[in-house]
DNA sequence: ATACTAATATCA
DNA sequence: GATATTAGTATG
């Protein structure tokens, strides 16, 4: 008889022990028998006979988990405190070899043309993009390099340098994952890569049916499948031979996973890259100011100079009369226009109208919030508190403003005022489905839709050629938000946004903010901004200076939750390599009937964050290794 | 995580 | 006192 402790799969149970009339391997996938169920699980460990009773393991599948899959999934687990269950369900399991007597499954560089009697598609016939001396030079660099930062504007050509590295790959018998930030994202790319590598491309995400994931599966498998695209989860598909993982718009938070395991599918790459020694390129015309700072950058410049954007600032937080008179003239005109605003929050900040300063904590460099209830101002992160302020700090300008404008408001008071404009609504509200993402793309395409209105949706990667008129609103709401990389996302999103026009035409650009010397100072260079900002980065102690991790707490009876908070706080005070930068309740401070506190922690390094969360009690606490958000 | 059990609140 | 809701705990 022979006993294993074994992993329940998306539990958070500790590891129990069965026993198996026949030898196991570690990694392999077994169901076993729990109270009246059967559970899927992984085996960790051979032990000796324990001293209780154990339930017999029901069946080994024919699938199991690498010890770079387990390896991996223990660092997520004690990196971003899951249980180690949680981690490795991110995994797909490889399957064994079918022929347990012809057992010799060739690596590659025996005999790589021919695998189980297919004929895969390698090397010579696979066709490969034209690329500029530019791309060439970027290109070359990044096969030198195990990973790099590959920063180039819109437009710029990234995409051709991915396929000929993916093309590269697999000409050399290896496979390729290619990341990308939104679902939504996934056709366009498709599309392009189909041309190039046919059914040897396969895309990737969560929302695959069933069926489609097994035949997806089938083919990774067989190793028909050499390249698989897709969102987040598309990292974890079981390919072997992994020789380059690509994460396209790098900068993007969408990477980062909001339940558990919090991981960021940015650095679990470059983590999977090293223990798999696969080429990791990291790209974005944005890059993150981490990105910039840890890696090699390879910079790839456009082949023109490109001076066809004419940007205009204005003041002012709704539709003005201003931005109706630009739609209206670029409608008359017949062409085709862009609105951005940012997604509608739960919290309004107070800003000033004339200099677009955000009304800031004074300890913290964070905005303040102004609270539901209207009485007070509040920082989220060290919970100052203070009257709601009437005149600007700044510049003396009273009153001070809180209004937003939300997506739906906009479009009513566009569409009164321009008669017969076609409005375009694009965001989560209203694109729910891939059907709906594509009819609107192929409304506004066709002509059918003048203006496509919507959040930051807009600034996905999707090509709109023909627009020549871009307003972006909002960006002093984002500059004034609670978060230290307010700065960083208003900045990578007005070029982004301005990135999505004039790629055809020469266009004009209309951006909404009280601060324009701030944004000026940066439109013809990105990389300017990250220097400065690192800067400041650095003199605030932020990451990539520092290392950041938040503790959510969040409970039905709000003075236990308050408790838990306050109980976690006195227990990590007793570590002094790590600071408490604040504590209270959340910016949002109740969802589904819980009322949410929250802890912001940060210390020099990682490790005596780590040490000290590893201490505290888990049980009723979610902890956030490297937060994006703040909410 | 989830099934099961003990503890406690709710109600007629 | 019976039942519904919640908190706590063991699972092999």
């Amino acid at each position: 008889m022979y006993y294993y402790k074994i992993l329940l799969l998306r539990s958070s149970a500790p590891s129990l022990t069965y026993h198996s009339q026949h030898p196991l391997t570690v990694g392999s996938a077994v169901s076993v028998p729990l109270k009246t169920t059967l559970k899927e699980a992984v085996v960790t460990e051979e032990v000796e006979k324990p001293e209780f009773e154990t339930a017999e393991i029901a069946f080994a599948a024919d699938t199991y988990y690498t010890n770079e899959q387990i390896e991996i999934a223990k660092f997520i687990s004690e990196y971003y405190f899951s249980s180690f269950g949680e981690a490795i369900s991110l995994f797909l399991p490889y399957r064994r070899s079918r022929s347990p007597h012809s057992d010799k499954y060739p690596k590659f560089s025996d005999k790589p043309e021919i695998e189980n009697g297919i004929q895969i598609n390698v090397g010579v016939g696979t066709p490969r993009p034209t690329l500029t001396i530019q791309q060439q030079k970027a290109y070359e660099l990044l096969l030198k390099k195990d990973k790099a930062l590959l920063f180039g504007v819109t437009g710029s050509g990234k995409t051709e340098i991915f396929i000929s590295l993916m093309a590269k790959m697999l000409e050399e018998g290896k496979t390729s994952i290619f990341l990308m930030p939104e679902i939504s994202l996934t056709p366009q790319m498709e599309k392009r890569l189909k041309v190039y590598f046919g059914d040897s491309v396969a895309m990737w995400h969560s929302k695959l049916t069933k069926k489609k994931k097994e035949s997806i599966l089938e083919g990774i498998y067989s190793r028909k499948v050499r390249i698989v695209a897709g969102a987040r989860s598309a990292l974890f598909v079981p390919l072997e031979d992994l020789g380059l993982i690509i994460v396209d718009e790098e900068h993007d938070d969408s990477y980062k996973a909001m339940t558990r395991p919090r991981y960021h599918a940015r650095d679990v790459a470059v983590l999977m890259g090293q223990k798999l020694s696969a080429k990791v390129v990291l790209a974005s015309a944005t890059p993150s100011m981490t990105s910039y700072y840890k890696y090699n950058v390879v910079k790839l410049d456009k082949p023109y100079i490109d001076a066809r954007k004419k940007y205009t600032f204005i003041t002012g937080d709704s539709i003005s009369s201003s931005i109706l008179n630009a739609l209206y003239h670029n409608h008359k005109a017949k062409e085709q226009s862009l609105l951005f605003l940012p997604t509608r929050g739960n919290f309004k900040y107070l800003y000033c109208e004339s200099c677009g300063k955000t009304h800031l904590c004074p300890y913290c460099s964070v905005g303040m919030a102004l609270h539901r209830n209207h009485r007070h101002l509040k920082c989220h992160y060290c919970n100052f508190t203070e009257a709601i302020q009437d005149t600007c700090t700044n510049c003396g300008h009273t009153p001070l403003k809180s209004e937003r404008m939300g997506t739906q408001e906009a479009i009513e008071v566009i569409s009164t005022a321009i008669e017969g404009i076609q409005i375009e609504q694009f965001d989560k509200d209203s694109i729910t489905t891939a059907k709906k993402l594509k009819e609107a793309l192929g409304r506004f395409e066709s002509g059918e839709s003048n203006l496509l209105l919507g959040t930051q949706m807009l600034s996905k990667g999707h090509d709109y050629s023909g627009i020549t008129l871009s307003v972006v609103m909002g960006l002093d709401y984002i500059l004034g938000l609670a978060d230290y990389r307010a700065r960083e996302r208003a900045m990578s999103l007005l070029f982004q946004i301005a990135g999505r026009s004039g790629r055809a035409k020469e266009a004009n650009v209309i951006v909404q903010t009280g601060d324009a010397a701030f944004f000026k100072n940066y439109l013809s260079d990105y990389e300017l901004f990250i220097k400065d900002e690192l800067a400041f980065l650095e003199m605030a102690h932020y990451p990539p200076f520092a290392s950041l991790a938040r503790i959510l707490i969040a409970h039905k009876d709000e003075s236990k939750a308050s408790k838990i908070t306050l109980d976690t706080v006195t227990k990590l005070k007793a570590f002094e390599d790590i600071e408490i930068v604040g504590h209270g309740k959340a910016p949002v401070e109740r969802i589904a009937n819980k009322f949410r506190f929250h802890i912001l922690l940060r210390a020099e390094s990682r490790v005596p964050l780590l040490k000290a969360l590893h201490s505290v009690d888990r049980r009723e606490i979610e902890i956030d290794m490297d937060p994006v958000e703040f909410s």
